[in-house]
DNA sequence: AATGAGGGCAACCGCCAGCCG
DNA sequence: TCGGCTGGCGGTTGCCCTCAT
Protein backbone atom coordinates (compact mmCIF):
# COMPACT_ATOMS: atom_id res chain seq x y z
CA UNK A 1 0.00 0.00 0.00
CA UNK A 2 2.36 3.33 -1.31
CA UNK A 3 1.96 6.52 0.37
CA UNK A 4 0.47 9.34 -1.55
CA UNK A 5 2.94 12.21 -1.32
CA UNK A 6 1.27 14.92 0.33
CA UNK A 7 1.21 17.12 -1.95
CA UNK A 8 3.22 18.78 -4.35
CA UNK A 9 5.88 20.57 -2.58
CA UNK A 10 6.69 23.25 -5.44
CA UNK A 11 5.05 26.24 -5.64
CA UNK A 12 2.53 26.04 -3.05
CA UNK A 13 1.85 28.29 0.08
CA UNK A 14 2.84 27.60 3.44
CA UNK A 15 1.71 28.82 6.95
CA UNK A 16 -0.76 31.21 7.39
CA UNK A 17 -3.39 32.00 6.23
CA UNK A 18 -4.79 35.46 4.40
CA UNK A 19 -8.15 36.56 4.62
CA UNK A 20 -8.22 36.33 0.77
CA UNK A 21 -7.01 32.92 0.81
CA UNK A 22 -10.18 32.17 3.17
CA UNK A 23 -12.41 33.85 1.05
CA UNK A 24 -11.76 32.23 -1.82
CA UNK A 25 -12.21 28.81 0.21
CA UNK A 26 -15.09 29.11 1.56
CA UNK A 27 -17.15 30.48 -1.25
CA UNK A 28 -15.61 27.59 -3.45
CA UNK A 29 -16.60 25.27 -0.84
CA UNK A 30 -20.21 26.83 -0.09
CA UNK A 31 -20.67 26.74 -4.54
CA UNK A 32 -19.10 23.61 -5.35
CA UNK A 33 -19.04 21.35 -1.72
CA UNK A 34 -15.78 20.03 -1.09
CA UNK A 35 -15.92 16.72 -2.68
CA UNK A 36 -12.51 16.21 -3.08
CA UNK A 37 -9.89 17.60 -1.30
CA UNK A 38 -6.93 17.42 -3.31
CA UNK A 39 -8.40 18.56 -6.21
CA UNK A 40 -9.92 21.65 -4.19
CA UNK A 41 -7.01 24.52 -4.23
CA UNK A 42 -6.36 23.37 -7.50
CA UNK A 43 -10.27 24.00 -8.69
CA UNK A 44 -10.22 27.18 -6.47
CA UNK A 45 -6.89 28.42 -7.77
CA UNK A 46 -5.47 28.50 -4.46
CA UNK A 47 -2.01 28.28 -3.89
CA UNK A 48 -2.47 25.21 -1.34
CA UNK A 49 -2.15 21.67 -0.94
CA UNK A 50 -5.50 19.59 -0.24
CA UNK A 51 -4.59 18.85 3.50
CA UNK A 52 -4.22 22.32 3.76
CA UNK A 53 -7.24 23.67 2.64
CA UNK A 54 -8.83 20.81 4.20
CA UNK A 55 -7.51 21.68 7.49
CA UNK A 56 -8.25 25.20 7.25
CA UNK A 57 -11.77 24.88 6.41
CA UNK A 58 -12.45 21.88 9.33
CA UNK A 59 -10.88 23.77 11.96
CA UNK A 60 -11.84 27.77 11.11
CA UNK A 61 -14.28 28.20 8.42
CA UNK A 62 -16.37 26.16 9.11
CA UNK A 63 -19.98 28.00 9.75
CA UNK A 64 -20.68 25.74 13.00
CA UNK A 65 -17.30 26.60 14.28
CA UNK A 66 -17.95 27.90 18.31
CA UNK A 67 -15.12 30.41 18.98
CA UNK A 68 -13.97 31.60 21.84
CA UNK A 69 -13.41 30.22 25.17
CA UNK A 70 -14.12 26.77 26.18
CA UNK A 71 -17.26 27.14 29.26
CA UNK A 72 -16.46 25.01 32.64
CA UNK A 73 -18.85 22.36 31.21
CA UNK A 74 -16.97 21.74 28.36
CA UNK A 75 -13.98 21.73 29.54
CA UNK A 76 -15.03 19.19 32.20
CA UNK A 77 -16.52 17.42 29.29
CA UNK A 78 -13.17 17.05 28.05
CA UNK A 79 -12.06 15.90 30.72
CA UNK A 80 -13.88 13.30 31.07
CA UNK A 81 -14.31 12.28 27.61
CA UNK A 82 -10.41 12.29 27.62
CA UNK A 83 -10.89 9.93 30.97
CA UNK A 84 -12.96 7.85 28.43
CA UNK A 85 -11.46 7.95 25.37
CA UNK A 86 -7.97 8.58 25.55
CA UNK A 87 -6.26 10.66 23.15
CA UNK A 88 -8.77 10.43 20.84
CA UNK A 89 -9.30 13.86 20.03
CA UNK A 90 -11.83 13.59 16.93
CA UNK A 91 -13.92 11.61 18.65
CA UNK A 92 -13.84 13.79 21.56
CA UNK A 93 -14.97 16.24 19.44
CA UNK A 94 -18.26 14.96 17.91
CA UNK A 95 -19.49 14.92 21.58
CA UNK A 96 -18.52 18.68 21.52
CA UNK A 97 -20.44 20.88 18.91
CA UNK A 98 -18.90 23.27 17.41
CA UNK A 99 -15.45 22.41 18.76
CA UNK A 100 -12.56 20.93 16.77
CA UNK A 101 -10.56 18.14 17.55
CA UNK A 102 -7.19 20.52 16.78
CA UNK A 103 -8.93 22.69 18.99
CA UNK A 104 -9.47 20.14 21.88
CA UNK A 105 -6.25 19.06 21.39
CA UNK A 106 -4.68 22.32 21.91
CA UNK A 107 -6.72 22.92 24.96
CA UNK A 108 -6.11 19.52 26.71
CA UNK A 109 -2.24 20.18 26.11
CA UNK A 110 -2.29 23.89 26.85
CA UNK A 111 -4.98 23.91 29.54
CA UNK A 112 -6.28 20.95 31.17
CA UNK A 113 -3.05 18.67 31.14
CA UNK A 114 -1.64 20.92 33.60
CA UNK A 115 -4.99 21.59 35.78
CA UNK A 116 -4.74 17.65 36.58
CA UNK A 117 -0.98 17.76 36.99
CA UNK A 118 -0.39 17.75 40.94
CA UNK A 119 0.75 21.29 42.03
CA UNK A 120 3.28 21.69 44.22
CA UNK A 121 2.00 24.23 46.80
CA UNK A 122 5.01 26.02 46.81
CA UNK A 123 5.23 26.77 42.77
CA UNK A 124 2.71 29.68 42.32
CA UNK A 125 2.35 30.61 38.75
CA UNK A 126 4.72 33.19 37.85
CA UNK A 127 2.34 35.02 34.99
CA UNK A 128 -1.12 35.72 35.06
CA UNK A 129 -3.47 33.95 32.20
CA UNK A 130 -2.49 35.58 28.36
CA UNK A 131 -6.53 36.77 28.17
CA UNK A 132 -9.63 35.95 30.27
CA UNK A 133 -13.00 36.39 28.55
CA UNK A 134 -15.88 37.26 30.93
CA UNK A 135 -17.38 33.80 30.88
CA UNK A 136 -14.11 32.37 30.71
CA UNK A 137 -13.35 29.94 33.65
CA UNK A 138 -9.93 30.50 35.34
CA UNK A 139 -7.86 27.76 33.87
CA UNK A 140 -5.65 27.44 37.04
CA UNK A 141 -8.55 26.85 39.09
CA UNK A 142 -9.63 23.96 40.44
CA UNK A 143 -12.07 21.56 38.18
CA UNK A 144 -15.46 19.82 39.38
CA UNK A 145 -14.61 15.99 38.39
CA UNK A 146 -17.19 13.54 38.11
CA UNK A 147 -15.49 11.70 40.98
CA UNK A 148 -17.55 9.66 43.69
CA UNK A 149 -17.43 6.30 45.07
CA UNK A 150 -18.81 4.58 42.15
CA UNK A 151 -15.99 5.09 40.77
CA UNK A 152 -14.87 2.26 42.10
CA UNK A 153 -16.32 0.75 38.66
CA UNK A 154 -12.15 1.35 37.24
CA UNK A 155 -10.94 2.61 41.07
CA UNK A 156 -9.69 -1.29 41.39
CA UNK A 157 -7.85 -1.34 38.35
CA UNK A 158 -4.49 0.63 38.22
CA UNK A 159 -5.65 4.16 36.85
CA UNK A 160 -3.36 6.48 38.21
CA UNK A 161 -2.93 9.87 37.36
CA UNK A 162 -6.52 11.30 36.71
CA UNK A 163 -8.01 10.18 40.01
CA UNK A 164 -4.70 11.71 42.09
CA UNK A 165 -5.44 15.03 39.95
CA UNK A 166 -8.98 14.12 40.88
CA UNK A 167 -8.58 14.27 44.59
CA UNK A 168 -6.48 16.36 44.64
CA UNK A 169 -8.56 19.27 42.94
CA UNK A 170 -11.25 18.12 45.23
CA UNK A 171 -10.02 19.83 47.92
CA UNK A 172 -8.91 22.80 46.15
CA UNK A 173 -10.83 25.41 48.24
CA UNK A 174 -11.13 28.04 45.47
CA UNK A 175 -14.97 28.53 44.03
CA UNK A 176 -16.75 26.21 42.24
CA UNK A 177 -20.17 26.47 40.17
CA UNK A 178 -22.60 24.14 42.20
CA UNK A 179 -24.82 24.14 39.24
CA UNK A 180 -22.17 21.70 37.47
CA UNK A 181 -20.79 19.51 40.37
CA UNK A 182 -21.99 16.20 39.83
CA UNK A 183 -22.29 14.90 42.66
CA UNK A 184 -23.21 11.08 44.23
CA UNK A 185 -26.89 11.74 43.87
CA UNK A 186 -25.97 11.66 40.33
CA UNK A 187 -24.12 8.60 40.01
CA UNK A 188 -25.94 6.81 42.06
CA UNK A 189 -29.20 7.10 39.58
CA UNK A 190 -26.95 7.24 36.42
CA UNK A 191 -25.47 4.17 37.15
CA UNK A 192 -28.17 2.72 38.36
CA UNK A 193 -29.42 3.47 34.66
CA UNK A 194 -26.86 2.30 33.03
CA UNK A 195 -27.06 -1.35 34.87
CA UNK A 196 -27.69 -4.56 32.43
CA UNK A 197 -30.27 -6.53 32.74
CA UNK A 198 -29.00 -9.02 35.17
CA UNK A 199 -28.94 -5.95 37.66
CA UNK A 200 -24.97 -6.36 37.86
CA UNK A 201 -23.30 -2.50 37.17
CA UNK A 202 -21.92 -3.00 33.63
CA UNK A 203 -18.23 -4.10 33.34
CA UNK A 204 -15.72 -1.44 32.61
CA UNK A 205 -12.68 -3.05 32.18
CA UNK A 206 -9.83 -1.19 33.25
CA UNK A 207 -7.76 0.37 30.41
CA UNK A 208 -9.21 3.93 30.61
CA UNK A 209 -5.32 5.06 30.44
CA UNK A 210 -4.18 8.52 29.48
CA UNK A 211 -1.77 7.66 26.98
CA UNK A 212 -4.57 6.13 23.89
CA UNK A 213 -3.00 3.23 23.72
CA UNK A 214 -4.23 2.07 26.54
CA UNK A 215 -7.92 3.03 25.13
CA UNK A 216 -11.22 1.45 26.72
CA UNK A 217 -10.71 -2.71 25.16
CA UNK A 218 -14.04 -2.86 24.18
CA UNK A 219 -16.83 -0.68 21.87
CA UNK A 220 -19.22 -1.99 24.94
CA UNK A 221 -16.91 -0.10 26.97
CA UNK A 222 -17.09 3.29 25.20
CA UNK A 223 -20.78 2.86 24.59
CA UNK A 224 -21.18 2.42 28.51
CA UNK A 225 -18.94 5.74 29.50
CA UNK A 226 -20.51 7.56 26.10
CA UNK A 227 -23.91 6.81 27.09
CA UNK A 228 -22.99 7.19 30.88
CA UNK A 229 -21.79 11.15 30.10
CA UNK A 230 -24.68 11.87 27.56
CA UNK A 231 -26.50 11.16 30.87
CA UNK A 232 -24.93 13.00 32.69
CA UNK A 233 -24.79 15.96 30.00
CA UNK A 234 -29.05 16.00 30.11
CA UNK A 235 -28.89 15.71 34.22
CA UNK A 236 -26.69 18.73 34.55
CA UNK A 237 -28.96 21.16 32.56
CA UNK A 238 -25.35 21.28 30.21
CA UNK A 239 -26.39 23.70 27.57
CA UNK A 240 -25.05 21.46 25.21
CA UNK A 241 -22.41 18.69 25.03
C1' DA B 1 11.64 50.90 27.53
C1' DA B 2 13.97 46.76 26.40
C1' DT B 3 14.22 42.02 26.42
C1' DG B 4 13.89 37.27 27.50
C1' DA B 5 10.74 33.56 28.91
C1' DG B 6 6.74 31.20 28.53
C1' DG B 7 2.05 30.28 26.84
C1' DG B 8 -1.45 29.84 23.21
C1' DC B 9 -2.75 28.32 19.00
C1' DA B 10 -2.71 27.74 13.93
C1' DA B 11 -0.63 24.93 10.86
C1' DC B 12 2.32 21.15 9.34
C1' DC B 13 3.94 16.32 9.27
C1' DG B 14 3.66 11.57 8.94
C1' DC B 15 1.03 7.53 9.51
C1' DC B 16 -3.06 4.71 8.91
C1' DA B 17 -7.35 2.84 7.12
C1' DG B 18 -10.76 2.63 3.69
C1' DC B 19 -12.22 3.04 -1.00
C1' DC B 20 -11.83 2.07 -5.72
C1' DG B 21 -10.14 0.64 -10.18
C1' DT C 1 -6.17 -9.53 -4.74
C1' DC C 2 -3.25 -5.72 -5.20
C1' DG C 3 -1.79 -1.21 -5.25
C1' DG C 4 -2.71 3.73 -5.71
C1' DC C 5 -5.27 7.52 -3.89
C1' DT C 6 -7.58 10.08 -0.51
C1' DG C 7 -9.44 11.57 3.83
C1' DG C 8 -8.76 11.53 8.54
C1' DC C 9 -6.23 11.42 12.71
C1' DG C 10 -2.84 12.41 16.44
C1' DG C 11 1.65 14.36 17.41
C1' DT C 12 4.57 18.10 16.87
C1' DT C 13 6.35 22.53 15.51
C1' DG C 14 7.00 27.32 15.21
C1' DC C 15 5.27 31.94 15.22
C1' DC C 16 3.22 35.54 17.75
C1' DC C 17 1.69 37.65 21.82
C1' DT C 18 1.83 38.72 26.71
C1' DC C 19 4.02 39.23 30.91
C1' DA C 20 7.76 39.53 34.28
C1' DT C 21 12.07 41.37 35.20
Amino acid sequence: MGRAPCCEKMGLKRGPWTPEEDRILVAHIERHGHSNWRALPKQAGLLRCGKSCRLRWINYLRPDIKRGNFTREEEDAIIHLHHMLGNRWSAIATRLPGRTDNEIKNVWHTHLKKRLEPKPSSQAPKRKPKKQQPEAVTLDGPTTLPVSPEQSLSSSTTTTTDYSAASSLENADSFISEEFQIDDIFWSETLAMTMDSSGSPIETGDSFGLDGASAPSTNDDVDFWLKLFMQASDMQTLPQI
